[in-house]
DNA sequence: ACCTGAACACCGTTCAAGT
DNA sequence: ACCTGAACACCGTTCAAGT
């Protein structure tokens, strides 16, 4: 798996070869589709390992700066990534999912997980009285989730890809969004 | 090129054989690269092509029931597309364009135009009073585009694709986003 | 039980040959 | 000038043969 993601991130996920993969890995083509049933599933396998240890990270900085703090690091480590190059394979993993329904779903269940870390945030920032009370937290949750990841490929698509900048447009959007209403 | 349309909506831009595009359109394969020099290519014809005709009812749209009904005009459409299956397709045309700096160009000074059109809808609608003043129309225009992308690539990722649902998750959010400050 | 790697079916692209 | 379609180089995947 770490040969694929090698070569997916030198490549790109339709232009990086099975026998590339393989050779970086030093096994043969037979051997890998012993591990593997086919290409798709190994972005599925890269993807679904991604997340995890992250979470209790997000959770705690949640609660000692706020949850503005907290998603602007989760944010802010998206940016990263696309800065780094990983924008092309991204979108291609969302194409992929979108087209195919087994990597859709094991890789949607991890998303939910996601979610509804972030919507608990929003429960605790809201009896914080930190954030707009009347907001509906599963559904914010998915909003904000959906501002970064379009902040972040209208980025690489558009070649301005600063983390920094990046950051600074979602930290805004995100600010305005959770404020009180009057 | 609606041959092309046809076969990438049916099966998916990798998915889809230079040889259906071919028969498809009725001519063979020397005759199509004598009017596309790859498949790449096509997509970017395609994509560049979308686009146009929707600037008028935009600006009248704005002018008549504010920026946010215009913003919902540009985001139903947006919607529906994903709903009927082009999904996968857009996911595409993104990762081609962040992988390929030529598709890049060709679609981004139409994107260019698409945020700067917005931009000026919202300098209308801050002169009205109608939305905060203190926004910066460009990277406002800009957020509500990621936020359009992001919340239907996210919807069809997550098969939730109901345009009238989205719908009324992104106007939500540009009422939040854009509404003045206290 | 697990791996090898040649073979298979098929792809995007080219180009000599036609009209 | 424009088109045809067989041929080319190469891909993801398989499977008989090895260890």
């Amino acid at each position: 798996m770490d040969a694929a993601i090698a070569c997916f991130r030198r490549r790109g996920f339709h232009q990086a070869t099975m026998q590339e993969i393989c050779a970086e890995a030093g096994i043969s083509a037979g051997a890998l589709y012993r591990y593997f049933a086919s290409k798709a599933e190994i972005i599925a396998a890269i993807a679904e390992d991604k997340r995890g240890e992250r979470d209790l990270l997000f959770l705690q900085e949640a609660q000692r700066s706020g949850l503005i703090e907290a998603l602007c690091l989760i944010a802010g480590d998206f940016f990263e990534k696309l800065n780094a190059g990983d924008g092309a394979l991204i979108a291609d993993i969302i194409a992929e999912s979108i087209r195919d329904d087994v990597i859709a779903q094991s890789l949607s269940s991890n998303d939910r997980a996601g979610v509804e870390l972030i919507a608990k945030a929003i429960r605790d920032a809201q009896a914080r009285r930190e954030i707009d009370a009347t907001l509906e937290p599963e559904s914010a949750a998915n909003t904000l989730y959906a501002l970064i990841e379009g902040i972040g490929l209208r980025r690489a698509f558009l070649r301005e890809t600063d983390p920094v900048a990046a950051l600074l447009q979602f930290r805004a959007a995100a600010e305005r969004y959770l404020s009180p209403r009057t």
